[in-house]
DNA sequence: CTGAAAGCGCTTACAG
DNA sequence: CTGAAAGCGCTTACAG
């Protein structure tokens, strides 16, 4: 920097201003300033600035779940590149912290947030009860979810898909095609996706929502699909249509299906959930429920800005529902 | 660090030695030091540390993919995962940067990791010619590439999956099934993987490979897996097995078969390449060709830390090629 | 083994 | 609008 103060013939603070929104600055040192960088080739040193501005300019995205989830749910896959689309537009950067479940993982995750390597972080970790939530918390480390975190609904902000009414718009479309007998296959009940698809299927069901037509896969894998299809066609063998929490079990449950000779849709509608990926090449394609995680990326994103602005010592942020809608295909 | 130094009655020369490996300190200072930290809750400010150190602590994973291919393809995420595991072993973390394609994400790419944010980056760049291979390599930043850098082996450490073995395998096991007439349906023919695994078709079947068997797939996705099976049915119709270069072209090209009322594998054998998710979830489950994902991420960071150790001048790290084995399930 | 001190490269009131 | 100067919180020869 001094180099660059020398060669356009200004202070050193004066450069600093011009990296620094240029207030304060003449034209004319303006332009010197920016002539100089050109042909110091001069790139700012980010540690020293962060040392003085307290910034980082870096946002972690905290992924703390199970393994299975993490190789195979596709929704991750596309939040992330959401998210990292949405901060490279604010110029900020993302680091990625992947925490499986053990207790060295979150430790090594707190350690790193507390050093101030991030101002922020952006936490999706479905499951309630994650000790990670509090731990995040109590360091006083500004901080958005992605979905509701359970059990923290009023002290993290988050943004989450209105899965309620999605499922609510899958359970009535079923029953419009002249379904009576539904069913469903719900996600894990520690997560508020799975409770709350099952909540909006029994909001239109009712009381008609009968026991023996639900089941719970353990976790959003292809073969908890699988197997969850397999209890329902043994408790429920007349159902003639399935709301499935999402689109990778419901690929699972179509595999189920399909091994025991039910055609779909003609003998069961299938609905999935996610409009990810797979929902276009399991046969014939799902009809499912599409969440828009471009939104709940972009919402995350701003929240997470609008936290790190100022002092700190802000109201909070509100969290946000984002909307879902149903999209046809051939499964029901 | 005052208040530590001040807690524990040493200097704060002391306190940092404690830090850095606790050299050149004696018993009684190292427990004061450690029970002051622990009383005084302190962690370290890593921006100070890094700008008398230079290092940050951080590597870079880049990703400079068409968006196509970012969304769909799963080797991605799994590569992204052993990466992230096997830095946060080194104790390094990762920071996620994403070039879809355009001018100006490379820019902001490349302003990071000479600003000092990174130490080193993971390059992930399959399709040859891309600029910012070269733009990083002038900006003097070490780097270690996934896949063979087409354009710069020699000048570019990589670690790549054997694909040409890995094709042979294939493509033997699929002639040892019986079968004479063996397709093939290449990834785009300007990623390495693309050459290396039509390389290893043509290997076994030298000169046998008329060209009519060959359909060449423009991008990574499950729709050009279609299109180049419909293709190869048109030129090729009485084909009795297909390799397919990967997982999800696979099972695109399945979808063409079912459809086109041949049964798999009884009227077409059917390999994929990958071994990844979605040969599980596939009708019938894709025979494929493992490649050990876990192994190339950890050559990786073994060769970042390598090129990050010592003052840069070393003598460059060596590429590696890790080996592919066969899978066999029900497609062939 | 330890402390005092210089220095890493910035930003930001402060005074002009 | 601008410069001089203090200060951010560490590490690391240096001298002891």
């Amino acid at each position: 920097m001094d180099d660059v103060a020398a060669a356009s013939g200004v202070s050193r603070g004066t450069v600093s201003r011009v990296f620094n929104g240029g207030h304060y600055v003449s034209p004319t040192a303006l332009l010197a300033v920016q002539r100089a960088v050109a042909e110091t080739g001069y790139v700012i040193n980010s540690s020293a600035r962060s040392l003085v501005t307290r910034r980082s300019g870096a946002i972690a995205f905290v992924l703390s779940e199970p393994q299975e989830r993490l190789f195979e749910d596709p929704n991750f896959n596309v939040l992330l590149r959401h998210c990292s689309q949405a901060l490279a537009e604010h110029d900020l950067s993302m680091v990625l912290m992947i925490a499986g479940g053990g207790a060295d993982e979150r430790q090594r995750i707190l350690r790193f947030a507390r050093a101030g390597h991030v101002d922020a972080v952006l936490l999706v970790s479905t499951h309630g009860g994650d000790p990670i939530v509090d731990e995040l918390m109590h360091s006083n480390i500004p901080m958005v979810a992605c979905g509701v975190p359970l059990g923290h609904e009023e002290q993290v902000p988050y943004v989450a898909a209105d899965d309620r009414d999605g499922a609510r718009q899958m359970t009535a479309h079923l029953r419009s095609l002249g379904r009576s007998r539904i069913a469903t296959i719900t996600g894990p009940m520690d997560t508020s996706g799975g409770q709350q698809r099952l909540a909006g299927f029994k909001d239109v069901l009712g009381r008609r929502a009968a026991k023996a037509r639900i089941a719970h896969a353990t976790d959003y894998t292809y073969r908890a699909g699988e197997l969850a299809m397999q209890a329902l066609l043994r408790s429920a063998p007349d159902l003639d249509a399935v709301f499935v929490a999402s689109d990778l079990l419901a690929a699972g449950a179509l595999a189920s299906l399909h091994e025991a000779g039910r055609r779909v849709p003609e003998d069961v509608a299938v609905g999935g959930f996610d409009d990810s990926q797979i929902a276009l090449t399991t046969h014939p394609r799902l009809t499912t429920v599409h969440q828009p995680i471009d939104e709940v990326a972009r919402a995350m994103v701003d929240i997470v800005v609008e936290l790190t602005q100022g002092d700190g010592i802000g109201p909070g942020a509100t969290s946000r529902l984002v909307s879902t809608r149903l999209v046809l295909r051939e499964s029901a």
